[in-house]
DNA sequence: GTCTATACCAGGATAGAC
DNA sequence: GTCTATCCTGGTATAGAC
């Protein structure tokens, strides 16, 4: 979509308001501050976006795709290795000091259009899906009667927790969040999460 | 501190604001609705909090005391009973569509003065104080050497997270949620959270 | 302690030249 | 497609009367 030569201003402005937002919440972002980080001027970011609305769906629409991606691309191995690594794709951002884009526009979330919340709720229900998947690709026997989708929304919420928290000066082990989870349901001895 | 007769708009004015945020995040809350919402003037709000952060403070400030008043307050029993009854004090919220007041606030701090940032940080730091004791009464011998701060973050997290979610249409089960930790931290097949 | 009135500024948005 | 110029709104904040 890029021009042959030259710059992308719609893509440096969303990939510039994705990182605001990740750094900072959304009550950071600006026309005014992206268009001096950027290097333009306000009115040239209206012409890509009319409201800012749909700037807010297109930055949650591409990081829900970029992320997709990057669970595509988790090297292979058993369903628990995967998991693990999966765990690594909120390491990285908590390290960094960077919220999940979707988990700090779901707190802001009243303010947003219909779009974005679209977008910002799938990104959800895509992790949820594919954590519930590998769950019950590596539950035990013992597990039996688990409700996975529920046990994948439980790892999902201490990811996004994790880093929620990171904001505040509190460090979650989230290697320990997922080995947590991952006992108990291969443990033998643990009882299984039901509805 | 209320005046014998008559109304105390200080007062009321925080709980407005701490609902607005809890309800439809930071971004939503203006001297604007919150006069509106009490029914004076918005230069009216401004004789009791000169700054807006002033404001945040307070209520986070107000949060922070009325939490640790409603864990003071959960009943007795054993440890583990105890961190079921704490985990209501996530459930309820969840169930009203509420965020955490300092979840929110987390979120958005980067806009906050250091007065309320230090209210917040000292929320979550209570928080992972007070799990943090209860867990290391309720381990089993299984569990030496386990770091209980660590697990009493995952499990802080997974609170936040889930009244996160809540917003995006998810519904995670807190009682499986500390149900899932305690029985890892019980389990004798479990293999203890190290640092 | 609350009000009216107002100053002030930032941010969203549009028009129209280049 | 980007710019300058401008408008409008809403929100913070202050001054001063009551």
């Amino acid at each position: 979509m890029a021009r042959p030569s030259g710059r992308d201003i719609r893509e440096e402005v969303v990939v510039a308001a994705g990182d605001l937002i990740r750094r900072e919440g959304v009550g950071a972002v600006s026309f005014g501050v992206l268009a001096a980080e950027v290097g333009v001027r306000a009115p040239s970011i209206h012409h890509h976006f009319a409201r800012k609305d749909d700037l807010l769906a297109a930055v949650a629409e591409r990081y829900r795709r970029d992320f997709a991606a990057a669970v595509e691309a988790l090297p292979a191995g058993d369903a628990k290795d995967r998991i693990a690594s999966y765990a690594s794709l909120f390491v990285a951002p908590a390290r960094d000091d960077l919220l999940c884009l979707c988990g700090a526009l779901a707190v802001e979330l009243a303010a947003a259009g219909a779009s974005t919340r679209r977008h910002v709720e799938a990104f959800f229900a895509d992790q949820v899906a594919w954590l519930s998947g590998e769950l019950k690709l590596v539950a035990s026997p013992a597990a039996e009667g688990s409700d996975f989708d529920a046990l994948a929304k439980v790892l999902l919420a201490a990811m996004e927790g994790a880093l929620l928290m990171r904001r505040v000066g509190a460090e979650v082990d989230l290697s320990a969040t997922a080995a947590s989870v991952l006992t108990t349901l291969l443990s033998e001895a643990g009882q299984p999460i039901t509805k």
